[in-house]
DNA sequence: TTATAATCGTTGCAAATGCATCGATGTCAA
DNA sequence: TTGACATCGATGCATTTGCAACGATTATAA
């Protein structure tokens, strides 16, 4: 998607009378998941391009990382349930960054089962650069945003909204 | 994810305090990009689910069957083109739907290189038990989004703004 | 025309992913 | 205390994914 200059709106032809009968045409560009799911890569790639062209950093890695510089000492499991990151994912992200000499793992001495991840002072130094790419991106989102950032952030709460409340 | 009921806010702790020196603490939940991400993989994943257990089509299988089914004879460029979904990632489901029945491959005839791809009289038949599916889940995330959901489609479309505006 | 470049759909290949499972550890009740 | 069960993080395995080719076809220009 470096620079695929969007579909001119070519053979495009008919549409609208077509799909007759069964099949009722279906307007994907008003399905909601859709176009969520269209405009959520479409944002993380941005980000994520610059990522991994300028620091060989992937979303998963990227997403440990900001978990454990956030948090102080983070195990997996925190991790799992506080992003919606597969365990086994952030596992080997986890261990990516150690082999990289970003991470650290210690054992949780209350609870041997659990590891205690943190930033070594290489890992600091990288979200050193990385923050800032971040935070000038947010605000490249919010600029596009503009007034209609909070009714944004209110939609994106609502839309996740508990499905418990919602007759199954 | 099927019921992993979300993070009882448990040892958080401190949290605040915390990362002191260096990086600073970076608001994650405040990260649009991210939480895009978050919300976009929770939509996708409820009806893809669906998809998934009772007609064992996948998220890309059910993209390139609405594209067909709305536009006609679709080629595999322009699944690639108005979806955000790779050549190659198009092309495997297309010749998965086309071996399991649903989908048929001719060659257009003004451009031999192209693909032209159509519903079979099965894939017809599941698209009628497809899209009643999916038009529930989009009422149900209507109701969930209530009065917002002008303000939000117009938020997604500028927060997928073109970046060309944008000092790269 | 003919040579050169671009485009389409497919595929080889390495890496990433999701799921189920494992061993280690911890919890709880009998 | 002991035994059954739960939880954590890691890993084996099959599948999916992204990327870079490739052959076939078409477009462009010399």
């Amino acid at each position: 998607m470096t620079a695929p200059r969007n579909t001119p709106p070519p053979p495009a032809a008919d549409l609208g009378k077509a799909s007759a009968a069964a099949s009722q045409s279906f307007d994907l560009a008003g399905f909601t998941a859709y176009r969520l799911a269209v405009a959520a890569q479409s944002l993380s790639e941005e980000l994520a391009r610059q990522y991994r062209d300028r620091f060989g950093i992937s979303i998963p890695d990227w997403r440990v990382l900001v978990h454990v510089s956030t948090g102080g000492d983070i195990s997996v499991r925190d991790i799992e349930a506080r992003v919606a990151m597969e365990k086994s994912k952030a596992s080997r992200a986890a261990s990516r960054l150690v082999a990289r000499g970003l991470l650290q793992k210690h054992v949780n001495d209350t609870d041997r089962r659990l590891v205690r991840l943190s930033l070594t002072p290489e890992g600091k130094a990288l979200m050193d650069a990385l923050l800032p790419v971040a935070e000038t991106y947010q605000r490249e989102i919010d600029a596009r945003l503009g007034p209609l950032k909070e009714a944004f952030e209110a939609a994106l709460d609502a839309v996740v909204a508990a499905p418990e409340n919602v007759p199954r």
